[in-house]
DNA sequence: ATGTCTCAGGGACTGAGA
C-alpha cells in the first residue's frame, strides 16, 4: 500500500516548514507539488533529503514550477522523466512525469504532476492558453496510456468538475474554474478511462481543496475542490480510500490549497 | 470591498498573477 498526495503550496520556499511537517505526520509516500515558484538551483533538494526524501522538480522564476517527492525508504528513484507536455511549446513550467516503483513489490506507477492555468476570466487570452494546454495534455495523456498500464494524474487542475465541488454553484455559474468548457475538458479524461479517486470513494461529500486569502473565504468554508487525483480503470479495485486534508489550509500563513490524498496497493 | 498572498526589481513600494 502506498500513499499518494498533490498539494499546491504556493512557493516552496515559503512553505517549506509546513510541507516538511505534513510529510512526515501523514505518512505520504508520493507527493506532487504545484507553484513552487521556484528555479531549479534555488529548490530545498536538502531540506527534503534529511527527512529521507528524493526530489525532482521543474521549475522557472516567479511562477508557476512542479515538483514530486518521495519516501525513500518506500519508493525508487524515478525514471522516464518528462518536463511540460511533448510537442506543446510551454514557456511555463506546468508539468512534470515520471515512473515510479514500490521497493517492496516492484509494481510501478506512471505519475504526472500537473499545474493546469488558471485561465484568468472565460474568453480571455489566459482562456485561451488554457483550454491549449488542456487539449495538449488530453494528447499526451492518450500516449501515455499506450505505454503505461498503471497511470495517477494529480495536481492542481484549476477545474471545479461539477455544482457539488463548489460552495455557491449559481454564483460561479459560467465563471473561471467552473465554465461548462472546462467541465467538458475534465470529463474528457475520465471519458477515455480515467476516474477521480475522491469522488469515487465519497459520493456526496462536498469538501473543497482551495479557499480564496480574500473575504475570509476558509473561515465562511466558501471553497472549490479544483485539485484531483485521477486514476485510469486498471486501478479501480486498487484504490484504499481518498481524501481531502483540510488541516494544512489552518496552519499559520498557509497555502491557499490544501493537501488531497489517495491509498492505493501497488 | 479590487478585501490576500507571493515574487521580482531594487533598495520603498509597485505590478503581475492567482
Amino acid at each position: 500500500m502506498i500513499k499518494i498526495a498533490s498539494w499546491n503550496v504556493n512557493s516552496i520556499r515559503s512553505r517549506i516548514d509546513h510541507v516538511i511537517k505534513w510529510l512526515s505526520e501523514s505518512k505520504t509516500d508520493i507527493l506532487a507539488l504545484q507553484e513552487t515558484k521556484v528555479t531549479d538551483d534555488l529548490f530545498p533538494v536538502n531540506s527534503f533529503e534529511e527527512i529521507g526524501f528524493g526530489s525532482i522538480f521543474f521549475g522557472q522564476p516567479s511562477y508557476n514550477g512542479v515538483a514530486i517527492l518521495y519516501n525513500k525508504k518506500t519508493i525508487k528513484s524515478p525514471k522516464q522523466i518528462i518536463n511540460n507536455i511533448p510537442d506543446f511549446n510551454d514557456h511555463q513550467s506546468r508539468l512534470i512525469a515520471a515512473t515510479f516503483e514500490n521497493i517492496n513489490s516492484d509494481n510501478q506507477i506512471r505519475i504526472i504532476c500537473i499545474y493546469v492555468p488558471n485561465g484568468s476570466a472565460v474568453g480571455s487570452d489566459k482562456f485561451v492558453y488554457k483550454v491549449d494546454w488542456l487539449n495538449s495534455l488530453f494528447k499526451m495523456i492518450k500516449s501515455e496510456k499506450t505505454t503505461f498500464r498503471k497511470i495517477c494524474i494529480l495536481g492542481d487542475f484549476n477545474i471545479a468538475p461539477h455544482d457539488i465541488d463548489v460552495h455557491d454553484p449559481e454564483k460561479w455559474r459560467d465563471k473561471i474554474l467552473c465554465s461548462n468548457q472546462e467541465r467538458n475538458l475534465f470529463q474528457k479524461i475520465l471519458d477515455i478511462g480515467f476516474f477521480d479517486s475522491f469522488r469515487f470513494k465519497n459520493e456526496s461529500k462536498k469538501i473543497f481543496s482551495w479557499w480564496d486569502y480574500r473575504q475570509g473565504s476558509f473561515r465562511k468554508n466558501y471553497g472549490l475542490r479544483i485539485d484531483h487525483i485521477l486514476f485510469n480503470s486498471n486501478l479501480k479495485k486498487s484504490l484504499i480510500d481518498a481524501g481531502i486534508e483540510v488541516e494544512p489550509r489552518k496552519y499559520d500563513k498557509p497555502s491557499d490549497h490544501t493537501a488531497c490524498w489517495a491509498r492505493i496497493e501497488l
